[in-house]
DNA sequence: TCGATGGATGCGCACGTGCGCATGAGTGGC
DNA sequence: GCCACTCATGCGCACGTGCGCATCCATCGA
């Protein structure tokens, strides 16, 4: 952990996963406590624990107490901007997937329905391409 | 992976390897073949191969061949955008960690050297906060 | 047709990560 | 002082991932 790229890896590691992108949207509008956050999420208390402990070590998020209750709050808004430009880029894979998929279909209709999950078209380089 | 936020935590994971990022960067300045990928990386051809199999798989590169050689490109340059959201919140949260480790400082001095890595001044809620 | 080169794939291992579970630590009410 | 409640932590297991290594496939030149 000393390079540029291995800091932004870091970063994208910790939001590589669906609850902790779930609690910063969550936090988005406003602090909550430990136990929402686990009921919002449908996850035990200390899963939720868990995770909220890794994005305070990654400084995403700041936590204080009430009373016997923890809230959690976005320590910086701007990493909502992130997953913003992370689903844009989401959005137009599936964007290229759907129109390769419809393209596929025009020319030919040898599949069932789904529109594959984008290993399809990007074969294994079956041609000059 | 069905909802909003597993495909975004799944784009994350992607980019969680500082590999891919060098390669996304790389990539930026126009397409490449796999073995200068691998020797401007430093790691064997083997290894890029597969890193690039992963981008590919998620879209965000494309492959093509010139006569025995592949190259990649980009296939969504977005994807950069999306580096630098990450690279802004670290940059940010390096900030924070900086000023902190810098009045920690100026109250006291118990420390050797180095700024912490951001699980020191967030420790384990010490006290009503 | 054969050898050489560039790239992709399969295999095995080591490591990290996520989760459930039980338990400990801090706080407020009685 | 004791109990109830909220959250954090330690432990063990299952799984995924990254890597080196050897090997296979595709393409080009002789």
């Amino acid at each position: 952990m000393e390079t540029l790229h291995e800091l932004m890896a870091e970063t994208c590691r910790i939001l590589a996963h669906p609850a902790r992108i779930r609690i910063l949207h969550l936090l988005a509008s406003g602090p909550c406590e430990v136990g929402t956050i686990a009921l919002a999420l449908g996850v035990s208390q200390p899963n939720a624990s868990q995770h909220l402990a890794v994005l305070r070590g990654a400084g995403l998020v700041e936590a204080g107490r009430d009373g016997r209750e923890v809230f959690y709050r976005l320590s910086d808004p701007g990493v909502l901007d992130a997953c913003d430009a992370m689903a844009a880029v989401m959005r137009r894979r599936l964007a290229r997937i759907a129109d390769l998929s419809a393209r596929l279909a025009g020319d030919a209709e040898p599949r069932g329905g789904g529109p594959a999950d984008g290993r399809g078209p990007g074969a294994p380089l079956p041609r000059s391409a």
